[in-house]
Order: C-alpha cells, then structure tokens, then sequence
DNA sequence: GTATTTTTGCAACAATGTTGCATAAATAAT
DNA sequence: ATTATTTATGCAACATTGTTGCAAAAATAC
C-alpha cells in the first residue's frame, strides 16, 4: 500500500519523508473523505501539526489534494482522484457536508447554475457545497 | 434609515440596543456584501468582538442575516432578502468570492446540479461558491 | 561518505471562535 | 414613574486554527 504513496511523491518530485508517507496513506485510506490538519493530528502517532500544516500546503500546491470548501470554518483537503497538475486543480468540486458528524466527502458529478454574475466578474473556481445528515447520521 | 432597523428588530422581537441598530445599520449599507465579525469591528466605534459575535449568531438564528460560506475561512454573513424565518432560511444561496480584495457578495439566481448524492445521505441546504475576481480587482 | 538541499520540529504569535459571569440596559409590571 | 424582571453587554479567559522564522535533522546529490 505504501507504494500507492511512494509512487505520488515521486511522481510530484516531493521528498520521500515519513510524514508525508503517513499523510497520504491516510488519504488513501479517506477515499472521498476530506481531512482536517486536526484530523491528521489524531490519526498519526507523533504529529508536529506545523509540519502538517506544511505538507497539506505542499500536496495541495502540487495538486496531490484539493480544499474541500464546506462551510465548517475549518480547512479540510481530499485526494484529487484525476491527477490535478500544479496549480491547476481540476475546478468544480462538489462537497458534501453532515452538520450531524462534521463529515465532509467529495461527490461525483459536475455542477451548472443559472446565477447572475455581475458584470466585471471572472469566476475561476466553482465549489458547490451540499449541507445536510449523512447516511450514517440519519434518524431512523 | 434607523427605522428601518428597528422595524427588522420589532419584527423578530429583538431588544432594541445600540449594538444591534449599529450592526443593522451595517448591514443594510453593505447590501448584498457580506460582512465579517472582524468588518464589524472595523466599522463601528467602540466594539466588543464577542458581542458581536453573538449578535450575528442571534440574527442568524432570527434569520435576519445568513452565512455567506466562501471558502475564505472565516464566518461571513449577509441580509436576508426575502424574509428567511426562524430555523428556515431560504437555503440555495450563491456567494462570489472575490480572492484578490477578500470581498464576498450574494448573487441572484438559483442553482441546479447534476451531483450524485449517495444513499441514505438528505440534503438541507445548498451552497454555491464562486471564487475569482471581482469588478474592482480586474486588472485591465 | 561527504556536501547540499529540503524538511522537520519548536517557539512564538495573530486571528477567530467560544463560554461564564457580573454589570448594565431594556422591557414589563405595578 | 418606579420597581421588578428579563435580556444584552463587556470583560476575562481559554481553545482552535492559521502562520512565519530558525536551527537541527533528514533526504538526496555528488
């Protein structure tokens, strides 16, 4: 499984470091779920929560991860599954979020809206933000 | 113009105080900007952040203003326009992002998607991120 | 195996979010 | 109007997150 982690670094010309090892497993791990720097803080051993702060800001700057916009306050990032290249993240993410468990996912799918841009305006990225209970925190 | 503020205060059975007139008063100037605990602390003479702070979340939860999620990490809100009542705001809302000034405003339209939501998960409210630069930072 | 580059871990600090509590202010009751 | 009651304010205090600088440690290059 740590291949799957190694080849990433590799691939992205990033050090081979354990802390980075132990972030991405952790994300491969997370599938569709974002993680939070505190989430990672309690998932990993010894963890310098600057260091992981750092190395969000790297994976996300080589396009190794995105920023999962939820409306919690909160900065949560997830795997770009198709290769997002430096500085150009695939745009148009879609996020779900249960105000239940704090659960953030990435959702498949692209995203159209009929809203009013003002004139002037240039939208580079597009975040579309679902809200609501998830699966494992819905009321039977 | 402060009638208008206490109109909104008397119609959600608010105490009228200074605070709250300031805060509206704001708020109906910003129009469709959304402002930040922090904007208020800039704009106001003699401001106590944590009374401000729980203003805000008051007129939240009278649904006097909502949440603009932008992605900016920290807590903005914005007026209601079509009366929200309480616990029932108009979800759906569309916010632009400007990432050059910091600015965020609300747009008019609704949004449809096509996002595959997966079993069990239920949906109450949705958000619409734009982020780009606005009129004002476009360089010509 | 050594030199060079990059990363880590720590200190330190800023901003924001949040709660408890005594005082002050606003409304209700007399 | 005056007092009683309810609610809001302002302060202290603290938690969490975000952020930068720097020396030591680790990873790669030579």
């Amino acid at each position: 499984m740590t291949e799957k982690a190694l080849d990433i670094l590799q691939r992205h010309q990033l050090r081979n470091t354990a802390v980075r090892r132990q972030v991405l497993e952790q994300f491969l791990q997370a599938g569709h779920k974002a993680l939070s720097n505190s989430d990672l803080e309690d998932a990993l051993e010894n963890p310098d929560r600057i260091t992981l702060y750092r190395t969000l800001k790297t994976f996300e700057q080589k396009g190794i991860v995105h920023q999962a916009i939820d409306g919690s306050g909160t900065t949560k990032y997830a795997l770009c599954q198709d290769e997002c290249s430096e500085h150009e993240h695939h745009d148009d993410h879609a996020h779900f979020h249960c105000h239940d468990c704090g659960k953030t996912i990435c959702l498949e799918g692209s995203i159209k809206s009929a809203v009013q841009l003002p004139e002037g305006f240039q939208v580079q990225q597009k975040h579309f933000v679902l809200e609501g209970t998830c699966a494992d925190c819905q009321p039977e």
